[in-house]
RNA sequence: GCCGGCGUGAUGAAAUGGCAGACAUGCCAGACUCAAAAUCUGGUGGGUGGCAACGCCCGUGUCGGUUCAAGUCCGACCGCCGGCACCA
């Protein structure tokens, strides 16, 4: 192997970037605000396993970004840290009895060496770990801030519980029916939790995905989880008593098609309502519905059942008597929990009905006709069999019936949401300790802030209770304690926070990471926030981005950050795939260990195959064959550097090429486009490599270039170029925009848009001329011999199209 | 089922509506070598005509449309991937 000493060169210019601290970054006043960028990568979670080849991805990605816009001049915050609770450590705790801190304190260090290994210009004097108290001290400080403006509360609900995690979960955290972290089916389990009021959010967390430049089908999937949808509410009286019955609907247009009611089994009007003769049916539905898991709630959804309370209600619009029926196909959860049901518009209702043999009324038309309904039509139409509504189209009617409701003082214009509230407890140890304690006379009373932290009990075993209680719940020396406000007997909450807890604010924490009077100083914020850039995997599109997107506008309406949104600009790099298209697993054995790669290839290959592989966002496999093309472009660019310098001007088609590289490179890079900059580059190095010897002025710029992509090999060419070290803050080549285009251009001559000749010609030949030499063309004017010429299209630098009779 | 995204050589992929396949991988041939590796040079979508120089036809999932010109824009369909899924 002729190779570059690539290793010698990595480790030689890792240990100069650490001990000459090359990118710690300050808060330099004179820097202006259009010159300052916050890069962040999502920070990791430090498994057992160790990195894989998919993480660094999009680190490399934002660093050879960071990288560029220093040589830009920019001042750059680019930080990294670790997520470091979680529920992996705490499962191998009880298996092995490690305490939790131990495996991650150790998984942090191994996960250290192999980024550090990879050569990334992280200012490493701002890392952070979520679960140092110093870090989670803030987190709860921000959780009491929440819990002060009643933004978190306590409730006794039916929760997500996984049975195998041992703990409840948020709704975001159950993908069909499944937990989100391991997969087992999800059941349903009474316990008292602490929520977070996200709901209160929900318009602006969607209203405000407008201002931020995030992938369109990335703020669709926020958008369909916040589920925004616009009807009425209306309240039916019951035949009998005085209660009534609200629903919400989104087609109040066809409230004279309502012929029945169907209530969710936990509806509180249930039991009041049933009648003796309905009420041993109607029990022993709720018990059963109540003990059915999400699963089977949803693996059950084709086929209705239901049961009828012996109720009626009237029918506000037209007086009619209508049953009230019971059904888990309505969700407590959702609106008002109980629905008006119109089968002939809405597909659910339409099943219902025939199961239970139901009136079918249509009160929509297409044409105004009525005609027998196979099956439900919820498109909009023209109101018929709506008494005085009759011939109204659908937008109108709705717009006219919620007029009618308001007046009559039974209903009106509503709005709801999918999006529920956020369970924010966590019934196991590794997690921040909810700084809460409940005294028996004065309630739910907070830590006091100054006590803050609330540290985690140093503890031998973290084995659950079992019961649906924290394992904290089993040491009583720290359950039991005094109240903070009457000083009597009180006891601790002993619940803890989800993972995505620390992870909701660390890119604030970054800004100030050592600050012990406030999360971080506002200086500092208002220097850097928010956040330019933000790369990560799509795994968090509604978990990470939606709670921490709530954290932060809080903190803003609390007047404590100085942007209503934390992340401008978001990208979602795509996975790496095992060779051969599939997902890289440890079952399937075909998993790429960084550490392997960095030994064998070397770190500056890894990250210039990484960003050559394709565009950013895609999934692409991984290629060991690829990979060795990355190599053998370095090299190329090795030997390329031992060739003779010279001093003499670079001649014209190279130094065309040149400026056209240094455009090219630039506006890539600048819209991490890095696959096509890469190419552009070895396209530069197999024509200036090809030559005796190098000029001074072609190789400078080229090695400028290569920096951000491989900056260990740069920083020793540059320093083999007579230069002092480093090259981290050299500025970026310029172009010559007149230097960037071809002298001779090949100007293609269609006629009717197929190829018949071509020509070489000076760049920017005007038009005429153009038009002029293409009919003069031998071989044009042989195939167009005698027909009729129609039409000729210009364009410069590229073709002349001729459009003429066939 | 609903909502998105994507379909280009043997492979990863390029291509402001203007020469499809840049760059890289693989493969083939040649140079160097006793030989191999490494390296370098050339070739490499399919069909077809010509001894050749060089032509012609077809080709970006399928079918249609807009346009002088479509991988790119529009419509329908097929396939793959992702998200949601009784949300009234």
């Amino acid at each position: 192997m002729t190779g570059y000493p690539f290793s010698d060169i990595e480790k030689k210019w890792q240990a100069y970037w650490e001990t000459h601290k090359t990118f710690r970054t300050t808060e330099d006043p004179s820097v202006p605000r259009e010159k300052r960028r916050y890069v962040l990568d999502m920070f990791p979670y430090p498994s057992a396993a160790g990195l894989h080849v998919g993480h660094p991805e999009g680190y490399f990605a934002t660093d050879i970004y960071c990288r560029y816009l220093r040589m830009k001049g920019f001042q750059v915050l680019h930080p990294m840290g670790f997520d470091s609770f979680g529920l992996p450590a705490e499962n191998y705790a009880i298996k092995t009895g490690t305490h939790p801190r131990v495996s991650t304190e150790q998984n942090i260090a191994r996960f250290t060496t192999q980024i550090k290994s990879l050569g990334f210009s992280y200012d490493w004097d701002r890392q952070l770990s979520s679960c140092e108290p110093e870090y989670y001290r803030w987190t709860q400080w921000i959780f009491l801030r929440l819990w002060e403006k009643g933004l978190a509360y306590e409730a006794e609900v039916p929760i997500n519980w996984c049975p195998s995690c041992l703990t409840g979960l948020a709704n975001e955290e159950v993908k069909d029916g499944l937990c989100d972290r391991c997969g087992t089916p999800v059941t349903r389990r009474n316990l008292r939790q602490w929520i977070l009021r996200i709901t209160a959010y929900a318009e602006r967390l969607l209203a405000d995905l407008d201002m931020l430049n995030w992938s369109e089908s990335l703020k669709l999937m926020q958008t369909n989880w916040i589920g925004r949808s616009e009807g009425a509410n209306v309240r039916f009286k019951l035949e009998k008593g005085t209660d009534s019955i609200e629903v919400y609907t989104t087609r109040p247009d066809t409230l004279y098609g309502a012929t029945y009611m169907v209530l969710s089994p936990e509806h509180p009007l249930v039991r009041k309502i049933t009648t003796p003769a309905q009420k041993k049916a109607v029990d022993e539905y709720v018990r059963a519905a109540a003990m059915k898991s999400d699963m089977e709630r949803t693996e059950l959804a084709k086929d209705k059942t239901g049961v009828f309370t012996g109720a009626y209600a009237l029918n506000p619009v037209n007086g009619k008597k209508i049953p009230v029926w019971i059904s888990d196909y309505i969700l407590i959860s959702y609106g008002t929990g109980a629905i008006m049901a119109v089968p002939a518009h809405d597909e659910r209702d339409f099943a219902f009905a025939k199961k239970f043999e139901l009136p079918i009324v249509q009160v929509v038309s297409k044409d105004g006709s009525l005609r027998e309904l196979e099956e439900a039509d919820s498109t909009d139409g023209i109101a018929v069999n709506s008494g005085e509504f009759d011939g109204l189209a659908t937008t109108d009617f709705k717009k006219r019936i919620v007029e009618w409701l308001e007046k009559k003082g039974i209903g009106g214009r509503a709005v709801n949401y999918k999006l529920r509230d956020w369970i924010f407890s966590r019934q196991r140890y590794w997690g921040e300790p909810i700084p809460l304690v409940h005294c028996p006379k004065d309630g739910t009373v907070a830590v006091p802030y100054d006590q803050l932290p609330l540290r985690l009990p140093e503890v031998k075993t973290v084995t659950p209770t079992g019961t649906g209680e924290s394992p904290l719940a089993a040491i009583p020396e720290w359950v039991n304690t005094t109240c903070p406000k009457c000083g009597g007997p009180a006891k601790r909450e002993t619940n803890t926070m989800p993972q995505w807890a620390g992870s909701c604010w660390y890119y604030l924490r970054y800004l100030d990471p050592a600050n012990n009077a406030a999360f971080a100083g506002r200086e500092k914020i208002d220097y850097w926030m928010p956040v330019d850039l933000y790369v990560g995997g799509a795994e968090h599109a509604v978990l990470h981005l939606l709670y921490s997107r709530f954290w932060h506008k809080f903190l803003f309406d609390e007047g404590l950050v100085n942007s209503p949104e934390p992340f401008m600009r978001l990208i979602n790099q795509g996975m790496i795939l095992g060779e051969g298209g599939v997902k890289m697993s440890k079952s399937l054995g075909n998993v790429i260990n960084p550490d392997d790669i960095v030994r064998d290839f070397g770190a500056d290959t890894m990250r210039v195959y990484e960003m050559f592989m394709g565009p950013l966002e895609v999934s692409k496999p991984w290629s060991t064959r690829g990979i060795a093309g990355a190599k053998r472009f370095l090299e190329r660019i090795w030997r390329a550097s031992e060739l003779p310098l010279t001093d003499e001007e670079p001649t014209g088609a190279l130094l065309r090429l040149l400026h056209k590289t240094i455009k090219k490179v630039s506006r890539d890079t600048d819209r991490l486009e890095f696959n096509t900059a890469i190419a552009q580059m070895m396209i530069f190095l197999n024509e200036a490599a090809g030559h005796p010897a190098m000029p001074r002025k072609l190789w400078t710029p080229f090695v400028l270039m290569l920096a951000p992509y491989a900056p260990h090999l740069a920083e020793e060419l540059w320093e083999k170029l007579g230069n002092a070290p480093s090259i981290a803050r050299v500025p970026w080549p310029g172009w010559i925009e007149e230097l960037t285009a071809k002298e001779l251009v090949e100007v293609v001559y269609q006629i009717n848009g197929k190829i018949r000749a071509k020509e070489s010609l000076p760049a920017g030949t005007a038009d005429a001329e153009l038009k002029e030499r293409a009919l003069g063309n031998e071989r044009i004017r042989e195939i167009l011999s005698g027909r009729e010429i129609r039409k000729v299209i210009v364009v410069r630098n590229k073709l002349v199209n001729i459009v003429a009779a066939v």
